[in-house]
DNA sequence: TGACAAAGTGACCGATCGTGCTCTTTTTAC
DNA sequence: GTAAAAAGAGCACGATCGGTCACTTTGTCA
């Protein structure tokens, strides 16, 4: 069984490169089996069905950007420290590790937000467990802590940085676009730290 | 030839509809044609290939962001007062005339930003010609005029914030999100007006 | 080492994909 | 009103889709 705990895992990761490149429904199970090695009838050994694969696919995503993002900061400060981290860490995330396809989370989410169903709600409950973790962090940026909706502010707007460096460099070539959310999101910590209790 | 043209937009609305819910790679042409009231081969006189369609596509639904965020906008004077249409109606144009889809040209980008070819390089182009015109708009916020860089951070931060507002919307379930990003955007069309020549 | 389970293959299924063909109906232009 | 042209229907094609089944090979454990 060990063996096939590792096919298994080589199977996530090329199906989830390749929904990172086509979606989740543009990948095909065939063309999966293919670049690893397997026959089609193969991968259901692995899978009762192409959605079990999707959820699959999904979990291990959100688990690798735990460990990409969120596990180099854990060791620094809570606060601004860890909130640098975190944000260096997370355009890394999409512009290196997935640098072929974009950040897949990104384009799950946009493939999922219109589709409810199992695999819509088990990705909501991932990105909204992060978000709380992110919160959290932004509540402790001041002495006294922010308000809940103090930080929730700056997580919309770190966010919104995050997908706007997706944008700027992935669809408009923007050579700058590190430069630019980087510049914004200091600023953003500036301001919302040197914020009046 | 009246009678064509009709339907062609017919077939081209319904198409970017589809595309916006699945995608582009996900509209199938039978489905499109099941929804206009067409047979599949109907469809085949009016574009020579699915990615003929997809052209058409791309072309109309650029073409109407112009009529719904800009012409708007186009009434009133230049600076302040236009970005602030320009941003309420593109938060609307998302929000409420692709409610049940979210913004086709979000989805656009996250789908083809990978996938070199005609189709992309459309898209770019329009997407460029649009950030051009906003951007212009970001100089004339001061007196004397921002600065290129000065407006190009001003209108990376005002596409975050609209990427943003749509995630925390569409993805998060975010009831607060267009407070969230409309309470952003006015903070940054503040300081960026006040900021020092 | 032998037995049993896990892993993997190949052939095949029905459905659907984009597309080409021929033919009929409708619209348009003179 | 009539003829040419445009619009559309119907059918069939090869390819590919996710998925099943019977079978063989490989790995694991007592």
């Amino acid at each position: 069984m060990r063996k096939g705990e590792a096919t298994r895992a080589r199977i996530i990761a090329e199906a989830a490169r390749q929904a990172a490149l086509r979606g989740l429904t543009g990948v095909s199970l065939a063309d999966v089996a293919d670049a690893v090695g397997l026959s089609k009838s193969g991968l259901f050994k692995h899978f009762e069905s192409k959605e079990d694969m999707h959820i699959a696919v999904v979990e291990s995503v959100m688990d690798r950007f735990g460990e990409a993002v969120w596990k180099p900061a854990e060791a620094r400060a809570p606060g601004r420290a860890r909130l640098e981290v975190v944000f260096e860490r997370w355009l890394h995330w999409g512009e290196t590790e997935w640098a072929d396809s974009g950040c897949p989370i990104m384009a799950l989410s946009v493939e999922l937000d219109d589709q409810p169903g199992p695999l819509r709600d088990l990705l909501h409950k991932r990105l909204q467990g992060w978000r709380k973790t992110v919160v959290r962090e932004f509540r402790a940026l001041r002495d006294p802590p922010l308000s809940e909706a103090e930080a929730q502010a700056g997580y919309f707007q770190m966010k919104s940085f995050i997908l706007g460096h997706s944008d700027a460099r992935r669809m408009m070539g923007d050579a700058d676009a590190q430069r630019s959310a980087a510049a914004a999101f200091d600023a953003l910590l500036d301001r919302t730290a040197r914020m009046a209790a």
